[in-house]
RNA sequence: GGAGAGAUGGCCGAGUGGUCGAAGGCGCUCCCCUGCUAAGGGAGUAUAGGCUCAAAAGCUUAUCGAGGGUUCGAAUCCCUCUCUCUCCGCCA
């Protein structure tokens, strides 16, 4: 969420930046309210702080025993009247509210401008793309030929965009995410988290998913919910628990409403978790293979640190994430994305992109995103500044990396001629000290 | 699933209609005293808003799990919900 203070005080130049990102803001509805807003609001405060200070002087007039009809009668009217500007201020405040929960947060100066993935920046790139001296085949095929990746299966217990995974890709999967969780923990100093997966929609707002993207999520219920009134449909969404899309809403939330003292700061919170993710509006885009799933591993990572030291913090998380690829040997390219490109939470966000031969091209496998305070002000996570001041504070997540993907990029970049896959060095310990995954 | 108890500030805990944003204690900060330490004395110590405003400051509103209601006035009474705990049952 924007600070509304900056929005009141520099309307048109934030409604400048959000353009940059491809959102139009409704200037003129929110100069409009905002206006009324002030009218309404002090006129309730008035009329409350009179109401106070004569119920307050009937109290004591009444223990001294003396009259109180006078001041009875004064505000007689009072309380209809009040009742109706506290209305009309609710009102005005959750038009208010709505308007903001609906915006982006704004890009960092950093940021390149531009309208779509087409304008995001190559930052760096790492290692050289294997020449193969044999046909390459994809993972799916792969998999498929290995007798460990059965699409079929999945379809026919879940249907389209899920997958079954058999033996040693199965352990090569659950390898993957060992691999980073330990790194995570013992190289990079973040504390492992094991996090629900059903949250509830004060999570899901809190990061930025709600009330916007609620078609990319998939809602729970329990059995016990859908029996008692079947045809109930009231309070539907609200009070009712989603599937996280990523680790990143249970980890960020962990300091929702709380005031974390400055000098246990940075918090950094490594899980791995599935992830759900509908991908309604992604008919018909990578359909084939593990791509895109409705269900996939992730190793998230999140940060929560002190305002001034998150662009730094940035930094590091990239490079957290690309030291995974780094030692599984895996090329890829770092993106900072363009302000079109970004995410809705996002001031400033590296993808990281591996090589996937098959595909001869580079494919997203991290985003990395500095959020400063837009999640922080949605769900009052705080600390206490060396002034002992509360203030906002930054988060930052990442994947570290999504595991899915690497799996696919292992399966491609490691394939060999004879469709066996090499087990890169630093997995082996995970995997029973083999060398290859065959049949 | 059955029975019961509870939810108050950083923590503990009092408060069952009126000068209560909330006693007392712990913790923390500052000061005093004490040749160290311990003990003692004093002051301060929630959060989010709004208005005036360059700022400092002042004024003001809301918040005692959440929402609604009664009332001139609600932490306190009524209703609904959520969560936590204890016992029994069931269960990975």
């Amino acid at each position: 969420m924007l600070d509304i203070q900056q929005l009141r005080n520099e309307l048109d130049l934030v409604a400048v930046k959000l353009a940059k990102r491809g959102y139009e803001f409704p200037v003129e509805q929110f100069r409009a309210l905002e206006q009324k807003r002030k009218v309404i609001q002090t006129e309730t405060q008035e009329l409350q702080a009179k109401r106070n200070t004569v119920s307050k002087q009937i109290g004591i007039a009444k223990q001294k025993g003396e009259a109180v009809t006078a001041m009875m009668a004064e505000i007689a009217n009072l309380g209809d009247n009040l009742k109706q500007f506290e209305n009309q201020l609710e009102q005005i405040q959750s038009e208010l509210q709505k308007i903001l929960l609906v915006t982006p947060n704004l890009a960092h100066e950093s940021v390149p401008e531009g309208k779509d993935d087409k304008n995001n920046l190559e930052i760096r790139r790492w290692g050289e793309p294997r020449v193969f001296d044999f046909e390459i085949k994809d993972h799916v095929t792969i998999g498929e030929q290995l007798g460990m990746l059965d699409f079929e299966t999945a379809s026919k217990l879940s249907g389209a965009r899920f997958n079954v995974m058999k033996g040693g890709i199965a352990c090569l999967h659950r390898a993957l995410a060992q691999f980073m969780l330990d790194t995570h923990t013992l190289e990079h100093g973040y504390t492992e988290i094991y996090v629900p997966y059903l949250v509830n929609a004060d999570c899901l707002r809190g990061t930025g998913q709600l009330p916007k993207f609620a078609q990319d999520l998939f809602v729970a219920q329990s059995g016990a919910e859908i029996k008692s009134d079947p045809t109930d449909l009231v309070d539907q969404g609200v009070g009712k628990l989603h599937l996280i899309p990523t680790a990143e809403v249970p980890l960020t939330n962990m300091v929702s409403d709380k005031i974390i003292p400055y000098e246990q700061l940075p918090l950094k919170f490594v899980a791995h978790t599935p992830c759900f993710r509908s991908e309604a509006g992604s008919y018909g885009k990578d359909t084939r293979g593990l791509i895109r799933q409705h269900q996939f591993d992730k190793v998230e990572l999140v940060h929560i640190v002190h305002p001034l030291r998150s662009f730094e913090a940035l930094e590091q998380l990239v490079h957290h994430a690309e030291t995974i690829l780094q030692k599984l040997e895996l090329p890829y390219r770092v993106m900072v994305l363009c302000s079109g490109d970004m995410g809705f939470s996002a001031a400033k966000t590296y993808d990281i992109e591996v090589w996937l031969p098959a595909q001869n091209t580079y494919r997203e496998i991290s985003s990395c995103s500095n959020c400063e305070a837009f999640q922080a002000r949605r769900m009052q996570a705080r600390f206490r500044n060396e002034n002992g001041k509360t203030e906002l504070l930054h988060t930052l997540n990442g994947s570290g990396l999504a595991v899915g993907r690497t799996l696919v990029a292992l399966l491609e970049n490691y394939q060999n001629a004879d469709g066996s896959i090499t087990i890169p060095s630093v997995l082996k310990k995970y995997m029973n000290n083999l060398d290859r995954v065959s049949i």
